[in-house]
RNA sequence: GGCGCGGUAGCUCAGGUGGUUAGAGCGUUGGAUUCAUAACCCAAAGGUCGGGGGUUCAACUCCCCCCCGCGCUACCA
């Protein structure tokens, strides 16, 4: 690897629209902490950057369906992940945020000095505004009369009646679907970025230049999408909630909010370091890594490094190490139905637990693919490793060193004497010492590349191996005739404790913190971070020295504690107000009785139904609507299994204008619930009807 | 459906460019031990390496087909 003379660590802006759970944490924080942690001890320069992500579209509803502004809606969120990430302890330099000042200058400077180099396509076109609202309306939000069939619901990129792809102009009688107004047409410009023109580019410096360096998981999502060509992407929208397009002509008009948030890493970096942030991403010997999930790899890998080279002098990223997803006790994370553990929530369940929840996410940190979260499996790994492993050895070798030398470090004697004890004893501790030398440097390597998981199970071996020193070499028996012998074992251990506070710091840091301070270290350990230098057991306790009284290090989780976790999800709470309501879509435009009386809704019967060819959301169905047997398609695939529709009632729209899909046409539309997650639900009469029954 | 990433002991995972009895931790069982939070140490049992073909003297490792999980993408009227 190329020998960089500084390191710039970002971990991905979290969106200011909820709290964190543990899988935000697994994904990206916890990850990109242990590395920086490990960066440091190495005495390396590392500026560590997060911060909110704070514009988009999502913010501004999020915001309206609270009742207050974007910003008041952001500076709550943002004021509460900065404090979880702070009571968990991730050590960022700085966690700012896209609503800065700063970042609003950043942003735009980025933009003028693409926009100046005439990189950017612009393309005006006239589009439908709401003048009572005062926003652009999205196609999808105008409804008007279909220039071909006459139906006068059509949205505005599709008519549902003739299947017709439409642009809003071609409708008849157009109306805002968000204040029921007839919108005008305003021309608007935006602004696109022509990935297009990076393909080559994209090609060479990934799929050939990080073929090897790069996770594969990272690398074959990278490919796949260079490979199915790029197309320009929109930079600009019309929103009032976001950084000004710097431009004439771009008032109204803020940046999307993909292009400005990985800006936010540099304008985080500028306000963590305003005289010297360029060199951290200007510099060719800065490295520059992002920690990320799954679902930012593209940004990060491909658009943003697009926009980097087009801007012009900045670095590239030298790695991007996404994870995959966490689940969470067999089933998807999902806050909608508060299947989640939540990060404040489990600070406040488990006070002074923090290092048992980054043990355990790093034991199970989805690296390569998806991973669970159990409590049981959290219980499991708390008691059986880091109480039973880490904390006892430590205990033991305090209580020894107490026990027979007043917690004085004692010296270690020659110990190759004559006798076949002391011989057992040397060969013990020349085992030993291979064993951990071998642990140190394979869990440096193992952090060196992003593999966290096994770099912790290197560093669980020096305390397994501690164990075994122990348990090989009996100082309790040699108590009793041996005190020289009693002394270089213990002193071999506390060795051995001590390179344990050091090597665990990036994974466990109160840990660490709590072994140094039991073995009374603030005055010894200035030398300490040679460990990370020389990749080897360094000698941290001179001898003599007066050690701290012990202390457990870990206690073990009772099953009560994870019961009640357990039984928190099962049953999930009363849903919090802006949650549920951050859900729930907003009101569509008044209709009339003659408008829903034009409908023909009624309740069929399944006959008979199978999967689509070649689709993974449509079911065939044979409906028996009372006047026909007819064919409807529906896009519930992934909801109901042939089987089980065979049989049921659904109500559905009879006089639908039939539509073909996938080559076949579908005459009418089942009518599902969605909830929150997407999950669709048949909506049925709650007692058997006869088919044909009409719904009114 | 297309593309990408996975599918290895009960659980979490290792297994460059194919080569003797497929490994580790946790769990389980048995033993030993008492310094230690019934912890530690030793040992054993546990896998037709998702399924089926093929290439090869030899495949977990290469090729083809299929199944399952996850993600992106198209069809959800």
């Amino acid at each position: 690897m190329k020998n960089f003379k500084r390191h710039t660590i970002t971990a991905a802006l979290p969106y200011a629209n909820g709290p964190l759970h543990i899988g935000h944490i697994a994904g990206a924080y916890l990850p990109a902490d242990t590395y920086v942690r490990y960066l440091r001890l190495k005495g390396e320069d590392v500026v560590f950057i997060c911060g909110s992500d704070e514009h988009g579209v999502a913010i501004t509803l999020g915001a309206k369906k609270e009742g207050v502004t974007p910003k008041a809606f952001v500076d709550k969120y943002h004021s509460l992940m900065k404090k979880a990430f702070g009571d968990f302890g991730i050590s960022f330099d700085i966690y700012s945020r896209t609503s800065n000042p700063v970042h609003y200058e950043t942003a735009q400077e980025f933009f003028k000095n693409i926009y100046d180099k005439g990189i950017f396509l612009e393309e005006t076109s006239d589009q439908y505004y709401d003048e009572q609202e005062g926003i652009f309306l999205a196609d999808r939000y105008i409804i008007g009369t279909c220039p071909k069939c006459g139906n006068p619901n059509a949205y505005g990129d599709q008519c549902e009646k003739c299947g017709t792809s439409l642009s809003p102009r071609e409708l008849i009688n157009p109306r805002s679907t968000v204040s029921g107004k007839t919108p005008v047409l305003k021309p608007t410009k935006h602004w696109y970025f022509p990935l297009d023109k990076y393909e080559s580019w994209l090609k060479e410096w990934i799929v050939e230049g990080h073929k090897d360096d790069w996770k594969t998981n990272v690398y074959g999502q990278c490919k796949s999408w260079i490979d199915q060509g790029l197309q320009p992407r929109s930079i600009t929208r019309d929103l009032d909630w976001g950084v000004p397009v710097p431009l004439k002509d771009g008032k109204g008009k803020v940046l999307y909010v993909w292009f400005d948030a990985p800006i936010g890493y540099i304008s985080a970096t500028k306000e963590l370091k305003p005289n010297d942030w360029k060199k951290y991403w200007q510099d060719p010997e800065s490295r520059l890594i992002h920690f990320i999930g799954k679902d930012n790899i593209v940004f990060h890998c491909v658009i943003f490094p697009s926009i980097l080279k087009a801007a012009g002098g900045y670095v590239l990223p030298d790695n991007v190490p996404a994870n995959e997803f966490l689940n969470l006790e067999g089933d998807k994370i999902s806050t909608s139905r508060n299947h989640a553990v939540w990060l404040h929530e489990y600070l406040q369940d488990f006070p002074g637990r923090r290092d048992e929840l980054r043990y355990m996410l790093t034991s199970i940190s989805p690296e390569t693919k998806d991973a669970d979260f159990t409590w049981k499996d959290y219980q499991s790994k708390v008691n059986s490793e880091l109480v039973a492993i880490l904390g006892n050895f430590v205990n033991r070798v305090m209580v020894l060193t107490w026990k027979y030398f007043d917690g004085k470090v004692p010296s270690a004697h020659e110990l190759p004497a004559t006798d076949d004890r002391r011989k057992k004893i040397l060969n013990k501790y020349n085992q030993a010492h291979t064993d951990l030398n071998t642990s140190v440097k394979d869990m440096i390597a193992a952090l060196d590349d992003f593999r966290f998981r096994e770099s912790q199970f290197h560093m669980m071996n020096l305390c397994r191996i501690g164990n075994k020193f122990l348990a090989d070499t009996e100082p309790w028996k040699l108590a009793k005739d041996d005190m020289e012998a009693v002394g270089s074992i213990l002193n071999y251990a506390l060795t051995v404790v001590g390179n344990i506070a050091i090597a665990c710091e990036p994974f466990l840091p109160d840990t660490a913190k709590n072994i140094k301070s039991q073995l009374n270290s603030s005055a010894i350990d200035a030398s300490w971070k040679e460990f990370w230098k020389k990749q080897q057991l360094i000698d941290p306790v001179p001898q003599n020295h007066q050690l701290g009284k012990a202390e457990l290090l870990f206690k073990n989780i009772e099953d009560e504690e994870i019961d009640k976790q357990v039984a928190k999800l099962k049953k999930p709470k009363v849903v919090e107000e802006q949650k549920s309501e951050s859900a729930v879509k907003p009101l569509k435009a008044q209709v009339t009785i003659d408008d829903f009386s034009k409908l023909d809704i009624r309740v069929g019967k399944v006959l008979a139904a199978e999967k689509m060819e070649k689709s993974d959301k449509l079911l065939k169905l044979t409906v028996d609507t009372g006047v026909d047997q007819r064919t409807v398609l529906s896009g519930i695939a992934k909801h109901y299994s042939p089987e089980e529709m065979v049989g049921k009632q659904v109500t559905l729209i009879a006089n639908l204008a039939p539509r073909k899909m996938m080559g076949i046409e579908s005459q009418g539309m089942i009518l599902m619930a969605e909830d929150a997650d997407g999950k669709l639900r048949l909506l049925q009469p709650n007692e058997v009807v006869n088919p044909g029954s009409t719904v009114s």
